[in-house]
DNA sequence: GTGGCTGCAAATCATTTGCATATAC
DNA sequence: GTATATGCAAATGATTTGCAGCCAC
């Protein structure tokens, strides 16, 4: 607990009950939740928690940088921890998404074709390593 | 129209007027429109067409490989037609997309961590060429 | 004729907003 | 005390769905 106040503190964040759960919940999940699995997964253990605050929690932590917001689901976005660089990989079957840990030749860039650079972004999309193999098991 | 007509039978979709219209449109202009740019600026030429026949034919034409449709703008869906690969320059201040044309050392690969690509999609997101240059005439 | 296409209107659902209450320093 | 955070309920808005009429072959 003590660690995600630091935490929050250190990136400029009043370090609110609901503000270290949801930390502390995204440093243990690797799981790339939506808004609402966050809200389900902690209204267990903080039951006055609501969806509203998760969404603003989530909004000050991606403005001050502590986590990315993902897009590539197209219905709903989805949040992780900010950690090394990275790209992710979809699995069009199971929705799971994956971390690819990989360099990237624009890694270090700071502009292209002109235009800054602040963000980069690497999405691969497919047929997982499991739904590959389930599938096999199925023929 | 003709080669329009030509190009939807190549790709196995039924060549009717609203379909066509929205190709030649989405041929002519690259600026990865929203379903309601395409809706907006074609009504004036279709009046009969709607945003229901632009969804329905967005689909088709994502599902037959024909267009591939860009999430990262977060709240609405872009499309573009499909041509050489290219990697994608999002502006935040401005809102609009360049394509930028450059070759990826993943472009070739078929399979990651052991999971079967399909898609391959890399994304810049900062400050474009124009909006850098109008902030520096503001100073 | 029939199957697919169109387009209106209503529904959906993740996210946002307004606002009143609660909390912390 | 005051500013900020919370959370309920209502609003938003892009996309989807249901369905009736239409069209082409």
């Amino acid at each position: 607990m003590e660690q995600y106040k630091d935490m929050l503190l250190d990136y400029g964040i009043k370090p609110t009950l609901q503000r270290i759960m949801i930390l502390d919940y995204l440093d243990k999940n690797h799981n790339h939740p939506t808004a609402d699995m966050i809200f389900s997964d902690l209204h267990k253990q903080v039951p006055t928690l609501s969806k509203t605050t998760v969404y603003n929690t989530m909004d000050i932590f991606s403005e001050k940088g502590l986590v990315t917001v993902l897009t590539f689901t197209k219905t709903e976005w989805r949040y992780e921890i900010n950690h090394n660089f990275h790209h992710h990989f979809y699995c069009k079957q199971c929705g799971r998404i994956y971390d690819v840990e990989s360099e990237c030749e624009y890694q270090k860039l700071l502009v292209i074709d002109g235009h800054k650079i602040e963000e980069i972004s690497g999405t691969f999309e497919g047929i997982c390593k499991n739904c590959r193999l389930e599938n096999l098991n199925h023929d």
